[in-house]
DNA sequence: CTTGACGGATTACGGATGTAATCGTATTCC
DNA sequence: GGAATACGATTACATCCGTAATCCGTCAAG
């Protein structure tokens, strides 16, 4: 997968598929369908399109596999989730970090498990940088 | 402001507008097209369809005052703030918040400071909770 | 070979969004 | 009071998104 550097615009239900593909590495139309199931009430002509339009944006890469495709996700996974992060906070909180989750902490209680980590986090990057 | 529980979804261009009025607490249509005037290339119709869209999904109130309306926030930015965070997680990270900031440290160094003022935010929370 | 089943491509369709222009009405300046 | 002006309301329109159904071609079973 090319550390890809332009992130497509990836949309809510589109996020869904993308994770089976970004757990299995590849997958088809029905393998996706499959892993759905019980999990989206969508009908396999919708993640059909979803996948179709994911491939269309660049987002998954397919080749020929006997009669059907098999995709596999053409965007790293991180790029991906940072882009949206970047977007989100931008959108939400003028692109910064600590009002969020100033915010966020204030509106749900963290748990002791989750602040140790957020803490571990945090000290990983001091170091680092 | 009655501390809405049902937060409206707010779009993009949506935010941008509700800013201005969380800072201001109100505002005319004009005071926002004055407020965004060289931030945005928004036309002042452009202002005023947000606005009143905004109005629509109850976002804004407003009061009849002279011959145009002063609006004003109608739910609390917080909560909206919140509501966008909890979209965003459920979204991107299976609503996990340490996954979101781990990959975020991971592709952005975070400065000194900002690390001081996460660490005193899981503090505070440490000690309230 | 013919036919049916399955898979991809095309089409559908309503709501949200970005980005306005035009229409209608009321106020204000002569 | 009539005309210009300034607002809000209505209308516009392309794109994206959620959610499919239908059409079309090919592979496989008989």
């Amino acid at each position: 997968m090319p550390k890809s550097l332009d992130i497509p615009q990836i949309s809510d239900a589109e996020w869904t598929v993308m994770r089976v593909f970004w757990e299995r590495g590849e997958a088809t139309v029905n393998d996706v369908v499959a892993a759905l199931e019980g999990f989206t009430d969508w009908k396999p002509r919708t993640i059909q399109t979803l996948i179709r339009r994911l491939h269309q944006k660049g987002a998954l890469a397919h080749e020929k596999n006997g009669r059907e495709f098999l995709y596999r996700p053409a965007v790293d996974e991180r790029d991906c989730e940072h882009a949206a992060s970047r977007s989100f906070l931008t959108r939400v909180f003028d692109g910064r970090l600590t009002p969020f989750l100033a915010t966020f902490a204030e509106r749900e209680s963290l748990s002791d498990e989750e602040i140790a980590e957020l803490r571990k986090i945090l000290e990983r990057n001091t170091r680092d940088s």
